[in-house]
DNA sequence: TATTGTTATACTCTATAACTATA
DNA sequence: TATAGTTATAGAGTATAACAATA
């Protein structure tokens, strides 16, 4: 396989890839951890929702998902109202209170990352982001429908993106 | 600043990346955690070196790295002899064990990311490839020289890299 | 006195398994 | 019986602080 080498360098960059996670990790600012930070960001993008939906989209199992609601609910930064449809479930929604920190978590994460980005064209950070969007894309197809033993041995017969 | 909304959304993908990072961490095959892994790449990379470099290297504090050079020595992947000239420090050298899980790690980190890239260009896996290593190298230069206020005013004012 | 490492302790994120409540 | 969610517990990674040995 030709092109091992080049696999073996973008795993060798993600894995590297550590101190900066850390370093993003360290921005967050005080009162709101790392998972936390995770929950409001996609409440705030894809809006109120179910604590199972939420999972699938953090990619994590149910028990964290749990974990993280309950803190920022104690925090006083999202609602758990019933869902009427079921009610086995609740509903989450950011709370006034939830909005604010989002933008400030949001701004100062920006302005740190500006910081550290400062010889970078708009079109390399957009083409990173893209990429990382796709890579992420790849990984929760992987994640969500486990292949078989065929499925592997097949495509390692006729790969979809032959060496260029 | 208009381009903010290009630094969220790579914020976005940086933290969404969570997803990807721990399946990474699943696809490390049993007896290697995901720390010693790293410790593993970085001595197989760039041969025998102290733990100050070591930690340097990895981006962590220094009672990091001790922990899992000490696992890894109990696994007798590497070994630590004395460094003649400073008794403090030890080499860190991986042993004949430590290359051929070295080895193993990296060909079975291939596998599994090719199994997820099926239909990536070796262009496009190089390209993520060099802008994570840039990524990481301006977050180091952030890490090691802390900023002064000073510095961050006067950067915002005249930003190196102006709207595209 | 300063530097190199190590150890003790604590905190966060995560997963597994057992459990409750509802469908 | 199956599903949505919670809780108890355990394991990995990391940081801080106190410490030992050597420079």
């Amino acid at each position: 396989m030709a092109e091992n080498v080049l696999y073996d360098e973008l795993m060798r960059q993600l894995s590297a890839d550590g101190s900066v996670r850390r370093e993003l990790g360290r921005i967050v600012p005080g009162g709101c951890s790392d998972g936390s930070a995770s929950v409001l960001a996609v409440l705030g993008r894809h809006g109120a929702m179910r604590i199972g939906r939420l999972t699938e989209l953090l990619g994590v199992d149910p028990s964290v998902t749990s974990r993280h609601v309950a803190h920022l609910t104690m925090l006083g930064w999202i609602d758990r109202n019933p869902d009427p449809a079921d009610r086995r479930s609740r509903i989450l929604r950011l709370t006034s209170d939830g909005h604010t920190q989002l933008a400030e978590l949001s701004d100062h994460r920006s302005r740190e990352l500006a910081a550290r980005l400062t010889d970078w064209s708009n079109e390399e950070i957009r083409r990173l982001a893209q990429l990382l969007s796709r890579l992420r894309a790849d990984f929760d197809a992987q994640r969500t429908e486990p292949r078989t033993f065929a499925d592997a041995s097949e495509d390692a017969r006729h790969p979809r993106a032959p060496a260029a």
